[in-house]
RNA sequence: GGCGCUAUCGUCUAGGGGUUAGGACGUGAGAUUCUCAAUCUCAAAACCCGGGUUCGAUUCCCGGUAGCGCUACCA
């Protein structure tokens, strides 16, 4: 059998998207699943366009997601050498030909076209004499190589994906090969590269469906065997619109500032076009590269639905091991400024963590509504204040509370729930009353964990003290009586 | 505009010539409760339209429509 070989080629002019990170990791599970060989080329022939430091970028992106490559990464532009001698290769076996048209004059006369067809390179060079030629190039006038496409015929492929795809080839131009500058254009690198690396099957996104059949043809010029194709349907924002800066955030990167999950981004993305034959939805990535078949990929493009996502990653954070997800929430903490004097040891950390968990829905959420679980500064939410602190009766309650719970000698969840139940009792009040207030004193927040279980990890000491500043805060200059 | 591709709940999708068209996210209601989340139960929610083929089309074929892609010396 022989040995599959794809490749993920990214060119460094962004971050690394949504969709270019499904187009790598298909790419990944593709590999994996058959045992193959799984390359990363850059593709930065754009000098213009092309950032060598979004390169690091995007590797980094990858390493995060766990998308792990064989050979690579390649960089185009260190083959520069190479796509020229082919196009010399091209033009002698007369499947292109010098073009001294200048841009210019190309967008003078596209401009000029008349509605209805599209303009096509009008083959002003292609019908150039040989002596017309060596004459303009011993003048030294610049020239891109321009590929010459049958005016007859059409050409067509079996995509792994959409099926037999063909198009007449009078419905394609002559497209330029190498720009006059001699760089590369992507038509050229990119079969020039497949061919060199021997890739098997180009795994891409839908956009480049249309390319294809150029690209086959300069397979063909080269005497070159062709892959197999798989193209993929792209991700799309809510507005139905291909994903853009426009909605927010597009990156790898974003969503992991965002407190996501790379397991749980690489779930969401490998669902967003393909189902495991037994639908399931929370799928570990051994059991997706077992699964993983092009044969039931979809064809049509996907909106990416970030609510999805954000419950995808409930479900991974909530599975977490207390192993990896302490050293994310300290992690977490420290980027979100946060200078912790509490949870005072490595094991009330811990615990704290532990009790946070299961609501948390991303990492963030440490940081933003649970402050007051790693820091004694902390405000009183107004909305808290406004549901849970009107009775009036509240100072006192709170301050008589204070004194119970500091006379405990021992403060786990089942006394200290036995002795604030019973003391709502004896001051005849509902134990609501006083648990959702003193809920509000100790975590500053409407809601929070349940309420012994965040005495139990703030301690004893700290419990009593929020208690009493909430007194002072209701009650200021200790008029609430005993 | 031309060419290509696609079309099942709001979204991701399963399915497939005869089904109560299934699941998940989200939404609504209820249960539970110290708040919220979680959990459990229930509910609303879809085969783009028109022709064919057929005893019977959401499924197959054709057309339309819509969406997306390509239409560069970008990738």
């Amino acid at each position: 059998m022989t040995n599959i070989r794809v490749r993920f080629a990214p060119s460094p002019t962004g971050y690394l998207h949504v969709g270019g990170a499904r187009t790598a990791l298909y790419n990944w599970l593709f590999a994996r699943h058959m045992n193959g060989v799984f390359i990363l080329r850059i593709e930065d022939t754009d000098a213009d366009r092309s950032r060598p430091e979004l390169t690091a970028a995007i590797l980094e992106s990858l390493k995060w997601l766990g998308l792990d490559w064989d050979e690579g990464p390649f960089h185009q532009s260190d083959r520069l050498d190479r796509y020229r001698a082919l196009a010399a290769e091209i033009q002698q076996t007369g499947h292109a030909y010098p073009c001294f048209c200048t841009p210019e004059e190309l967008q003078a006369k596209r401009s000029l076209a008349t509605g209805g067809r599209p303009w096509k390179y009008d083959g002003t060079c292609r019908n150039l004499t040989e002596p017309e030629r060596q004459k303009r190039i011993a003048e030294g006038i610049p020239y891109a190589v321009r590929f010459h496409v049958p005016e007859t015929g059409e050409t067509s492929f079996e995509d792994t994906v959409f099926g037999h795809i063909k198009v007449e080839n009078q419905e394609l131009e002559d497209f330029v090969l190498l720009r006059s500058d001699g760089q590369p254009t992507y038509h050229l690198s990119v079969v020039a590269d497949d061919v060199d690396m021997r890739i098997t099957h180009v795994v891409r996104g839908a956009d480049h469906l249309s390319n294809t059949p150029k690209q086959i043809l300069v397979y063909r010029a080269m005497g070159a065997t062709l892959p197999a194709f798989a193209h993929l349907p792209l991700i799309l924002g809510p507005d139905k619109q291909r994903l853009s800066k426009r909605h927010g955030a597009t990156s790898v990167g974003a969503y992991r500032d965002q407190g996501i999950l790379p397991e749980a981004l690489v779930n969401f993305l490998a669902l967003l076009g393909w189902t495991p034959p037994g639908g399931e939805e929370i799928l570990p990535r051994e059991a997706m590269v077992r699964e993983f078949d092009f044969a039931t990929v979809s064809k049509s493009n996907a909106v990416f639905d970030p609510e999805k996502l954000a419950w995808m990653n409930s479900q991974y954070l909530r599975a977490l091991n207390l192993e990896r997800l302490v050293p994310l929430v300290e992690a977490e903490l420290k980027s979100a400024g946060f200078d912790s004097t509490i949870p005072a040891s490595p094991e009330q950390f811990r615990e704290t963590v532990a009790l946070l968990q299961p609501r948390a829905r991303t990492l963030k959420d440490f940081s933003q509504g649970s402050r007051a679980f790693f820091t004694d500064e902390f405000d009183y939410a107004a909305d808290a204040q406004k549901k849970f602190w009107k009775d009036p009766s509240l100072p006192g309650l709170l301050g008589n509370l204070a004194e119970r719970l500091e006379k405990l000698d021992s403060f786990n969840p089942e006394d200290t729930e036995k002795t604030l139940r019973g003391f709502a009792e004896e001051s005849g009040v509902k134990a609501g009353l006083v648990i959702n207030a003193t809920r509000v004193a100790l975590t500053g927040q409407a809601v929070a964990p349940g309420l012994f279980d965040v005495m139990k990890v703030l301690g004893q000491k700290r419990t009593v003290e929020r208690l009493r500043r909430a007194r002072e805060h209701l009650s200021p200059s200790g008029t609430a009586s005993v």
